[in-house]
DNA sequence: CGATAGATACATTTTATATGCATGTTATAA
DNA sequence: TTATAACATGCATATAAAATGTATCTATCG
């Protein structure tokens, strides 16, 4: 019962974002660097970010990507489920396990991980970073 | 996001010993049969739950295990704790991440978890067999 | 055009999970 | 009491998932 890096790589890419004056724009490069996450991890989110229009994404040069909504629009559980590609805590299907017919084990794990996004659907980018901008702009060194 | 499966054989385990007529042992060999799942993962969970004292074991010849407790009194939430090795949804320090001073996502992924326990706390052992007993001896083919 | 920056595809490495193999230990039934 | 059934334990291997790397393509600006 983990989460990926790869749905965290996406909040913290969503933090930084949320935090970049308007009409800024980051890239795939400045991401990599600032996190320390490799460059294909980092265009592969990006990518899938654009596509799910959370952000949007501008090719070429003077190109980059912002947020596409306004961080308290961004729901954090929508952005979970969209970076976790995994949804169903268990596949029973797939294993052909024998009491499947009789086991209510698999309505018991879904109740609960609907109860997990829930908790996550409470939540916007917005609380992410509303109550220490300033914290985050001393890491990232920013001035504004 | 996803329950290994090693959690998984353990509740169908568990499931499979609740059936059994009182003062009946299981032996390793005959869950593995039985649910097709290798010997020594059996082994493994047979163990874990053994040290964990949901279940006895007895070795030696006319041995195998059986429920330590009643079905009402075995939690699913203790269980599927206690099988699933990573409690923690995400670990931040493991990653050095340079925003985990400010970074308040690993509260609300704590709040979450809980409430993906909370809910499977709710439920026994007992819940996963009291309405369907009858489908489960035809799928065993048991006769008691 | 040439440089920049994301898009896309595929290969490789790393890590986590699952299974296999071997052997030890203990209880009990013959 | 001794053979044997059954769990205990450690380590090795195989499989699968996740993360990272390499390469090339496409769009856009100046
Ligand atoms: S035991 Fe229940 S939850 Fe697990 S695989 Fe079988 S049907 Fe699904
Ligand atoms: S972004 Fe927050 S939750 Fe994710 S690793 Fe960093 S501190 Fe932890």
């Amino acid at each position: 019962m983990q989460l990926t890096r790869h749905t965290d790589y996406g909040i913290r890419i969503l933090i930084y974002l949320a935090l970049l004056p308007k009409e800024d724009k980051a890239s795939i490069d400045t991401i990599s660097a600032l996190y320390d996450i490799s460059r294909n991890n980092v265009n592969k989110i990006v990518h899938q970010l654009g596509k799910a229009k959370v952000i949007e994404t501008r090719r070429g040069k003077g190109g980059g990507f912002f947020l596409d909504q306004h961080p308290e629009n961004i729901n954090l559980g929508d952005v979970v489920m969209l970076l976790e590609n995994t949804l169903e805590v268990i596949d029973c299907e797939n294993q052909k396990c024998r009491i499947l017919p009789a086991c209510s084990f698999k309505g018991i794990i879904n109740e609960a991980s609907t109860a997990f996004i829930d908790v996550l659907r409470k939540y916007t980018l917005d609380d992410l970073i509303k109550s220490s901008k300033q914290d985050f702009t001393t890491i990232f060194n920013l001035s504004f």
